[in-house]
This record gives C-alpha cells, structure tokens and sequence, in this order.
DNA sequence: CTACATGCAAAATCTTTGCACCCCG
DNA sequence: CGGGGTGCAAAGATTTTGCATGTAG
C-alpha cells in the first residue's frame, strides 16, 4: 500500500464505489500482475505470488482476478489449452493474438482496418458485437527458422 | 452402413489409410454428428446418439470426434463457455462466427478482405499462420431487438 | 489371431463453492 | 459490529486414461 501507480488508485476506486473491500491480498496480487508479463494464468501468478506471499490461496486469485475483470483492469483470454489468461488491460489498447504453437510466444497486433471490416459485418447481420478475438495460431519467426531441431513445447493440448 | 453419403466414404478411406478401424460407432457418430446443426458438444452429441444406441458412451464420442477432426471431417470450436464444439469440415468452407451472448445463436462469417489483411499482419511479424480464428460476441439482430424481455440463456460462464 | 476400439470407472485439470474464521470500514 | 474477504477442502465440470473385453481385418 506504500504504492502509489495510478493504476492502484484505479482499483481503489473501484472497490470504493462498488461498497467492496481493499484487501491486502487484492493489492499484492494486482501488484504482482501489474509486474508480469500480462498473459498470465491463474496459476501462474500463484507460484509467483506464493514466493513471497504463501498465505494467499489460489481462491483468492481467481477471485481477485474477476474484481480486477469488472474493475476493467484486466481482460480474460483464451488462447487453446483450455486455461484463463489474464492481459492488462489499463492503458493498454485493445488488441489481437498471434501465438506460436511451438514455443507459445503471444504476439499482439492491431488491424484498424480489420475492426473496420469486422464492425461493416456485424452491421449487415443486424449483430451489436460487445467483444471480439482474433487470434493466428502458427510459428513464430524464431521457430520457423528453426523448424528442423523442434524444441517441442506447444501451447496446443 | 446402408447410408452411403460421401462424408462416409472419406471417413472409410481415412480408416483404411490410416490402419483404422471402421467401427459401427463410428459410422453412428459421424451419421448423427452430420445430421446435426454442426456446433455440438461432445455431451449434446452423447444425448442425441444416446436415445437409439444407449450403448455407446460419451468416451467413444470423445475419440470419434478426434479420429474426425484428424480425418479433416470436423474441426474443433471453442467459444466462451469451456466447451469444445465440433463444426462440419467437409465440403464447408472455412469461416468465422458471431456468437450471441443471448441465445447462443451462431452466426458464420466469412471476409476474404479480412484474411487477406490478416496475412499481410502475419507475414509483416514473420509468423507462419496455421490456423486461426475470429470471433465477435454480442447481441444478434432478434436479441437486440427484444432487449426489453431479457430471455436468459447466455453462453458466458 | 492381433491390433485397434469400446465402455466403464477412475484420474486429471481447471475452476467454483461451502463454510468457519478474519478484518476492513 | 456487520458484511464482504480469505483459505482450506470439497465439489463441479469437462476431458483423458487405464484396463479388461470386444471385434474388425
């Protein structure tokens, strides 16, 4: 709580205005994912946070994660392994997904011109889109290169 | 096996180039899965095939589906609820889907612009797609329209 | 006959929930 | 104090796996 980044403050008011409490453990783990790379999953932020913090459960992650969902400080995705991601999303515009099947880099890129063509779409269908993904699943440069001597740690499942 | 549509002879010659199989589920399977809308469950599959051939479990569906979506018959959807769907491949171009967050409504999609643009971004990144895909959540053209009387039977968790 | 397929139950995963206890406001 | 928060364990839900048995080729 001695951190002052904006983006607690954030947070703070939207505890405040939603009548919900500002827990220690809400702090910590909204510290730790401010920190890291920001395409995390629940467990990953867990082994992290229980180096220094072995009192705080998983529970207490999934469910500060959802506050910091609703409080628009984070966005779940879902790339395919069937587990939660979870991306920054203060200041942070939106953005799609590539992601390598070899070595699971996510790439991000933005297509204005995409978003155009998508919103043209569901325009003609009558369809009021609130979300959308985008995500190429492929190599990246790195492993297209390196295709012979496969280091084989796929994303897929 | 007295149905001879195409789809079967490619599942048939799948097996046999494969060393595979041709069991009499999955000739059920595959006959049901075509006959239905073709964003199935494993379970909805298992409820339908269930009423004719109480005999056939949900782990055979399971397998079935994989020998499908390797046989190039079927490709694996996933939305937003944790569930994997199964799309019709055969003689089904690739598309896109608008998924209402209402109904559950799915609507198919197709932009040539938009993968075009998409492997421009891909190609600029160096990255090698293999597959993607993209998906818009939202209120279809019925649901919007009836706002008001919010039937509730979302797909989101 | 041999190898793959099946079906049941058990295991594996990820996520949510129940509940007693804790603590912020 | 009171209502939300936490942490543990148990429950849920979906998918996979082990194993004995069945069957296609």
């Amino acid at each position: 709580m001695d951190d002052v980044r904006e983006e607690f403050q954030v947070l703070d008011d939207y505890l405040t205005k939603h009548g919900l409490k500002h827990s220690k453990q809400r702090v910590v783990v909204l510290g730790h994912f401010l920190d890291t790379s920001g395409h995390m999953t629940v467990d990953d932020l867990f082994r992290v946070i229980r180096r220094k913090h072995p009192r705080i459960g998983r529970t207490t992650i999934y469910r500060a994660l959802k506050v910091f969902v609703d409080a628009q400080l984070a966005e779940a995705i879902e790339l395919r392994d069937g587990l939660t991601r979870f991306e920054h999303k203060f200041l942070h515009a939106h953005h799609d997904h590539m992601i390598c099947t070899e070595c699971g880099t996510i790439l991000e890129f933005l297509s204005p011109e995409i978003e155009r063509l998508q919103d043209e779409i569901a325009e003609a269908y009558g369809f009021a889109i609130e979300s959308h993904r985008h995500q190429m699943f492929g190599r990246c440069q790195k492993c297209t290169r390196s295709r012979s001597r496969s280091r084989k740690k796929a994303v897929g499942r």
